[in-house]
DNA sequence: CTAGATTGTTTGTAATGCCAACTACCTGCC
DNA sequence: GGCAGGTAGTTGGCATTACAAACAATCTAG
């Protein structure tokens, strides 16, 4: 087996694992309510409050997508708008404490799906598999 | 750090590498006029023959959401479908030259994309990383 | 202060996905 | 044989996701 091959089985091994994960957000997701993309938002704005644009950027969305996103999981009471002071073009979008509650289930949702798979690695195994997951990840 | 804080940090990075390795997945289906359900429909398709239900049951998907996507991808030649003969009711899809073309074009952006990433884990790494991910894998 | 750029929303269109209702077909049972 | 019930796919209706183009509001350079 040729190095190029050990490449080609290892990305298909990756993609099938892709779809796999996310099947299992997925249908987390459907059973409260959330798409794939608000899962992503959620995600990111666990820990901040981004502007739309950036929003829009880090997902690699177009800003119209996310004006409705957000409009629909701002009528849930998920998430809210406020205007920058400083420049008032601009519009902060930031999760309520109902989002984050949310949040917090989803994560105890896909932690009990995963583990399962996960606990049939060694602990050894699974440090190794975080360290080779890095070069993947986004950069910084 | 305890076993399970572990597992936590895993599945965080596993959920991340997962909307990595989807978006690129969205971009490559995105220039090719292709969606992601679409990319999944052709890899199951690539070297199968599957009746409607089997296709929806392996994407998790309603058999309308079936049919139309099938629709789409018929008009444009690049599925097909034909009666099965023993049972008039089964309508089995499959895939036309055409559509196998256009996967292997698509197979050569994914791998085009992921490479270098990947180049940066030694080959040793790459056998290993393959290894671990099985666990993670749709079972059979 | 005005011309041009930036930010976000609105509008229009297509695709995805579900559910419910429907048609066509097959299978069991009498 | 013939009918009741089950299975396979399609259709229609609806909400969401997504993009592109046009728009309003705001900022910034000159």
């Amino acid at each position: 087996m040729t190095a190029e091959d050990s490449v080609d089985e290892l990305i298909d091994a990756l993609v099938r694992c892709t779809f796999q994960v996310t099947g299992v957000l997925t249908r987390i997701g459907a059973d409260n309510d959330m798409s794939l993309t608000q899962l992503r938002v959620f995600g990111i704005l666990r820990d901040r409050r981004l502007r739309v644009t950036d929003l829009a950027a880090y997902l690699g969305l177009d800003k119209s997508t996310m004006s409705g996103l957000i409009d629909r999981a701002e009528r849930r009471g998920l998430l809210a708008r406020a205007k920058n002071p400083s420049d008032g073009r601009v519009v902060e979008v930031f999760m309520t404490p109902l989002g984050h509650s949310l949040t917090q289930r989803l994560d105890g949702e896909v932690r009990a799906a995963l583990t399962p798979d996960l606990a049939r690695l060694h602990p050894t195994q699974r440090t190794q598999l975080l360290t080779l997951l890095q070069p993947l990840l986004p950069a910084e």
